[in-house]
RNA sequence: GGAGAGGUGGCAGAGUGGUUUAAUGCACCUGAUUCGAAAUCAGACGUACCUGCGAGGGUACCGGGGGUUCGAAUCCCUCCCUCUCCGCCA
């Protein structure tokens, strides 16, 4: 959530960015309305704050009479504090509608994307950051797309999935099973080498967690409620990671925190199912890999171009086609200030799958979460967050098997053989 | 799940209705001392919001929420959490 102060003292850049998401003129007049809304919740708290100040003050006083024995004076005064706590009360109460109304507001406001997000509305006005200059894989006509390949070397069973859950949560088996947890170790790997600290977080997160990173309020139906015990299943590793150092205030030597997970992912994407979606392209549970920066403001942008590099070296280590979009204003997820996807190519499905995202929030949800650090004058600001996708196993697996298929079976990047502890599916 | 104890600043820990602007210790920071350091001494040391050009001033916060009272860390209600023991269990 932005913050109201920027807001108010921005707010021509802030018009301009939601301009720059495709927002009409008629949306951005929540602009004024917050503006409003603030200048009234600083009055009366201004209102609030004398009237309790005087209540403080003629409180101590009773206490001063009351010691020195001048009991009709105390009496008289405690009716006056009467009044006055009545009157505060009143305000408060006010005090608390203004700020609930500012929050819904705020909430609605999404992120402002940079100077370098390019203006558009839909994915077909993304930038191509960098194309894909080689040839794609030749694979034959008769090239099978990954959900006939999984058939036909039984390397998951989305039918079983239905028996056992439903539709959407494939169960890996065989080969397919140990070529999951294979790349699951390789990106661990190579984020431990890049300096991230593993951790493995809860895959239950409460409703405080849920709403740090902005889950909540608004996306709720997208997440796994276990209502019993009010928890929710993380749709993504980066709610539980982010979380960590939620309403804390790290000293600026420690920047950047740098932290790596591996989790499963729920998501219910409900009303999300349509055209190509079949296979591995789009399940409800899915093992991906996050990277998670907390960073310092003056280096974030740096930071977001060494955590596209790592996700390069791994589609680059893995063989595989990609290419790089940066984002569009419109295209951009709700909280974040730039985003860069990468996409890897589906060799029989002749299509780009989406396989990772990697997004500088700036304060976008420090600020919700309150997280911040201590500069070296003693300053307290807020930091910038950044995360991507390091990666996300399905899609990955739905190319590779696509991309390496050959009359003798499908090939395992070489990076991977000491994982797997084969070299082909045959 | 049952019984008991408890939640106070970065940490430890006092405080059971009124100069508590939360004692004290430790840690951290600054200064003195020192060639330098240790030790010692002195000082500073929370967060958020409001207000002021600024120095500063105000308000709230002792697990969360509500209540009693002129006044609550302190009393009452409620929820959450932690610890110990018992039970169950990978």
């Amino acid at each position: 959530m932005l913050q109201v102060k920027v807001i108010r003292e921005e707010k021509q850049r802030i018009i301009n960015g939601l301009r720059k998401r495709g927002w009409s003129a008629a949306q951005i007049k929540i602009i004024d309305q917050i503006i409003g809304l603030d200048e009234q919740r600083r009055n009366t708290q201004k209102d609030m704050d004398d009237s309790l100040a005087e209540g403080n003050k003629l409180a101590k006083s009773i206490g001063q009479m009351m010691a020195q024995g001048q009991k009709a004076e105390a009496e008289a005064l405690k009716i006056e504090v009467a009044a006055l706590k009545t009157k505060s009360k009143m305000m408060e109460e006010q005090l608390n509608t203004l700020k609930a109304q500012l929050d819904e507001l705020l909430y609605s406001v999404p992120n402002i994307p940079h100077k370098s997000v390019p203006k558009g509305k839909t994915p077909e006005e993304n930038k191509v950051a960098k194309d894909w200059k080689k040839p794609f894989p030749a694979l034959a006509d008769t090239a099978l797309p990954h959900w006939d390949l999984a058939k036909q070397y039984n390397l998951f069973d989305f039918e079983l999935g239905v028996k056992l859950t439903g539709s959407g949560f494939p169960v890996y088996r065989g080969k397919g099973a140990r070529l999951q947890r294979a790349l699951i170790q390789f990106f661990l790997d190579e984020a431990g080498k890049a300096g991230y600290e593993e951790i493995a977080p809860p895959l239950l997160v409460n409703e405080d967690t849920a709403r740090g990173t902005g889950q909540l309020p608004d996306k709720e139906a997208q997440m796994y409620k276990c209502d019993l015990d009010n928890l929710y299943l993380i749709p993504t590793a980066e709610v539980p990671v982010t979380n960590i150092l939620r309403d804390e205030i790290v000293p600026a030597k420690d920047l950047p925190v740098k932290m790596t997970a591996y989790t499963p992912c729920f998501r219910r994407e409900a009303g999300a199912w349509g055209a190509h979606v079949r296979g591995l392209n789009r399940v409800h549970q899915f093992d991906k890999i996050e990277i998670v920066q907390i960073e310092h403001p003056d280096r974030s942008y740096k930071t977001l171009q060494g955590m596209i590099r790592h996700v390069e070296k791994l589609m680059n280590k893995l063989e595989l086609p990609y290419r790089i979009l940066l984002l569009c204003g419109g295209d951009m997820g709700f909280a974040s200030a730039k985003t860069y996807d990468f996409e890897v190519w589906s060799g029989a499905q002749k299509r780009w799958l989406e396989v990772s995202s990697v997004s500088c929030f700036e304060t976008f949800q420090s600020n919700r979460m309150k997280v911040r650090f201590r500069d070296e004058n003693g300053k307290i600001e807020l930091v910038h967050t950044l995360n991507g996708s390091a990666l996300a196993l399905a899609r990955i697996v739905a190319a590779l098997l696509e991309n390496n298929q050959t009359p003798e079976g499908i090939r395992i990047p070489k990076v991977l053989w000491k994982y797997t502890g084969f070299k082909m599916i045959d």
